[in-house]
DNA sequence: ATCGAATTGTTCGATATCGAAAGATTAGGT
DNA sequence: ACCTAATCTTTCGATATCGAACAATTCGAT
């Protein structure tokens, strides 16, 4: 059984044999694999009414702990997305009632946002399927391979220079 | 040591220890790979003038071979991008002569899009620094490793329906 | 106390994408 | 031949992002 990147490979070998595609195709494929999977995610989330960016930052604000407030600094650096960005989607958040944005009253310069009740709710509720959903989908590798695909990225990854400061 | 998303990891663990966190963390550590190495991608094609998506159209008239021309539904369906952003992407590649579009005489609802001799120039030799600079982005798994990832991901993508029609 | 530099967020303009609708051409059935 | 359905591309409106410019606040040195 082939994957769409052994056509890719196959045709820049016969188009250019001086070149050894094989690093290509392990980008190719890390670059295929992630966009497969993201889809999959989005499609549950879909389901429950929410976009992939909308959680990623309802997650973010959970999984940093009570009181589930950060600043949008803390957001920027956390969801690796631009302050611009940030402040869009927290209006858009706070527009729909997940989370409150408020000036720090220690520091006037911060903006401090925070999940709401409904937000926390949404969240706790959304992240066990979302586990679920992405058990089902890596369903197809047994878990020693998946051990071994997890200890490979991260390798990969601290390489890459992945680490945090 | 730890990469980014054994943070995010341990943070889950920490609010939700309930969830099994470990099927989030492949999905995790595959999109962040994705990105860093995409980045790296991106920087080196930079320096050449060209963005991700113009070497990602030209590679792909590239790699089709001789005569490099290719209708907008072929683009579309090898580029995995939508048939509105290659109306586009094809616009802006012809107003800088690097590919030009005709209509297929044999069926004019077709689009023929064809490499000039000035993008198949350019394409033929980035293609040789873009497969050194992915070589030199993997330099920090060895040979092996390299080979085991390969592997898996081929594994996933496949499970994951990623097989040509 | 006050001025300049640093920090933090927001606004603005540009860019790239998608889905749906529309336009143009061809194929198929009668 | 003709009409309808299918195919292929483009256009349009909406969405989300980024970098740079801007505004507000705080910090630090004098």
């Amino acid at each position: 059984m082939n994957d769409a990147v052994d056509v890719f490979l196959s045709q820049w070998a016969r188009e250019r044999p001086d070149l050894d595609a094989s690093s290509m195709g392990i980008v190719g494929r890390l670059g295929r694999a992630s966009q497969l999977l993201w889809r999959g995610v989005e499609s549950l989330l879909a389901e429950e009414g929410l976009q992939r960016w909308e959680f990623d930052v309802l997650g973010t604000l959970r999984r940093s702990g009570e009181p589930y407030s950060l600043s949008a600094k803390e957001l920027v650096s956390m969801t690796m997305v631009g302050s611009a960005a940030t402040t869009n989607r927290v209006d858009r958040l706070a527009a729909r009632g997940l989370v409150t944005r408020e000036v720090d009253p220690t520091n006037r310069r911060r903006t401090l946002v925070t999940l709401t009740p409904e937000g926390l709710e949404l969240v706790d509720r959304v992240v066990g399927l979302h586990v679920a959903n992405q058990e089902r989908l890596l369903g197809g590798i047994d878990g020693r391979d998946r051990d071994q695909l997890a200890g490979l990225l991260r390798k990969l990854l601290v390489s890459l220079g992945d680490t945090l400061d």
